[in-house]
DNA sequence: AATGAATGAGAATTCATTCAT
DNA sequence: TATGAATGAATTCTCATTCAT
């Protein structure tokens, strides 16, 4: 390995080092509440050395949430590709990347989901959106590609792909949303992942042709 | 009517003018770049009036989805206690409450979900977190209800009616964000309406009793 | 008086309480040690209050320049309009107000060159850069009206008004800037004011026709 | 050529080169904005290697002007200790000097100038100070020896020499900054050589003994 | 009730400089 | 000699909130 190489993988671990320290100050504190100060003793850094790496504390945050977006599109498309798994397979699967992430860090998939939401992705600079526009679009076209693969496959009943993949995101995301928020007003049993299991069976259900 | 009545009157009126100026403000701006002086300024009063309406900028921020909980939950309410209704006709109004509250202004469904976000929740004063869970509690409750008449009329299979209620909500609402927000970024056809109505479609097939 | 002037009237006093403060302030310690706390302590305001009058600390230094070259554009228009003072009089008055000024406040002066610079302009907002561009431009037709004057009286030889204007400008702020300098390399005896008036004197023997 | 010698002169060429990437970013950005990276970049080093030829940024940027203020002198002792030529000559090429300057690089006499704001004075080292002192008092002093020849000559009125060197000092660099000034404000002719000229030729006109 | 000027705590950010390699 | 990643002190600026009028 070479010294230049060494050099991108050093960078790259302290990159991913303070992005670690970040989530859990975050996760701690929550966005306003966690200071540059804060993160920067828990990644052992000076405050200084996180702006080498990260532009403001707004896309240190942002990051978070690409980076598990990153994740769940290469999943997604690994999935999809996939030829020795059924259509069914493949939809567990996508399930499973969903509980995956959500088990990971719910806050940082909440955060991900939020920067969906137009009112945020206006306020990022352009490259932060190129980066997750094109991995959304990629994830969807994965999902898509499943979809269609299944209605090819006569188990499905025609709908646009597109817009089914739209549906399962949606799914998703508004019911981890929603369960959760009802779990932090109430906290106690959490029942994020069941209500999104149930949820997937229904659907799935419905959307078998007869 | 008398000076006190007319009083209470101008009092509600001010309020929800404020109330109008924040929608307004906070859709433009989103929470944090929206100042309590834009608020003032759009509802023409001046910054320290707000004050003898709302507590702090939380409560005036949280009041606009506090607001629409409240009608969503008693247009639910209303539809649940509907005795000459069927179960499906009640499900189809209670989709057209979801596109009708969309249709009202996309950005309220967002701040909702924003307001759920658990960073933000730990700011709300108990009073607040108490309405917003009772209000809560009785929309879901209304769901629930309708969902469990289905399931005793043998209309649907048996799952718990709390979780499809949930799946319901988290459903439209997370439909709405996620294709509203792609419409945002490729702004052309908007999808949001015809993707709820399919995804409704498909999630009441398969919740339907074999 | 109606008490929209009256609050107009304290606004500008305050504005000037701070003005004040700053020019006293940079003066102890030059620009870039001075602190925006240094001031408001002096001002004896908050240090907030000083952005709700002055853009930022840039603009509140710029200030203090502009103001002083609103003082001397107003003497030399009065100045070049006066009918009852001979052309040698107007000249000995446009030398004075150099030297009051000067005296009132060396830094500022100097502020005030640099500001004229072509390099400092640049980095100004619009608005500031207009004022600037518009108070120079009067200043220097004035200047430029007496010079005139005297050429029609046949005082002066034929030379191009407005460059006469230059080079008496240009002298003032090069005599004051190199001699100022040298002054402060070598505290003693300050002879920026002795060597200006002599400059202005040889200068003016030399723009006599024969 | 032996390799010590070898060593100094690559030495001397890359304190030449830094020097000049200096120049042109402070002429771009000014002082305040040039930062030590871009420096570096632009003279294709490493910003701690600026470090092992300048003692700092303060200094670097006073390298610039006592370079100018060197090549001056040495300018201005040759002119003096001439003895073929006249005063009328010498006091042509002083002038030349200026001109010369001014077309190698407009922005170096405001360098100069900034350098001089006591604010900027007080952070320099006494070793620097000392050497700025000693240059700008060689070059007064030359200029001073051409003008005292004139005046036992009888060529000019008497005055103190020194203070008519400042004089002329001031009334080169002030005009050039003045209309060079102007010329950025408004890109169009540029007068400053023809000004210049003018103000040299009216100020020795004034300066002849009757 | 309404005003809006003033507050001031608190955080993000910059960048000249260092030093281990 | 040259590097350039890391440092961290020090400062500007914001804006929700208050309170005298």
């Amino acid at each position: 390995m070479g010294i230049i190489e060494r050099r991108q993988n050093e960078k790259e671990q302290r990159e991913k080092d303070i992005l670690e320290a970040a989530r859990k100050v975050f996760a701690e504190k929550g966005y306003k509440r966690a200071t540059i100060n804060d993160i920067a003793r828990e990644a052992e850094f000076s405050p200084g050395t996180l702006y080498l790496y990260f532009k403001n504390k707004e896309e240190l945050y942002t990051s978070l949430a690409i980076d598990m977006l990153r994740n769940m599109t290469e999943e997604n498309q690994k999935v999809a590709r996939e030829e020795s798994m059924s259509t069914a397979e493949k939809l567990a699967t996508l399930k499973k990347t969903f509980v995956k992430m959500y088990e990971y860090d719910p806050g940082v998939l909440i955060n991900l989901f939020h920067l969906q939401s137009a009112d945020r992705l206006s306020e990022l600079s352009a490259d932060t959106m190129k980066q997750i526009k094109k991995l959304s679009s990629q994830s969807m076209q994965s999902i898509a590609a499943i979809i269609r693969g299944g209605m090819e496959e006569g188990l499905f009943r025609r709908e646009h792909p597109m817009a089914v993949a739209d549906m399962i995101w949606g799914i998703c995301s508004g019911i981890i949303l929603w369960v959760e928020s009802k779990h932090q007003l109430d906290p106690g049993k959490n029942f994020v992942l069941a209500t999104l299991e149930t949820a997937f069976d229904i659907f799935f259900e419905g959307l078998k042709s007869k």
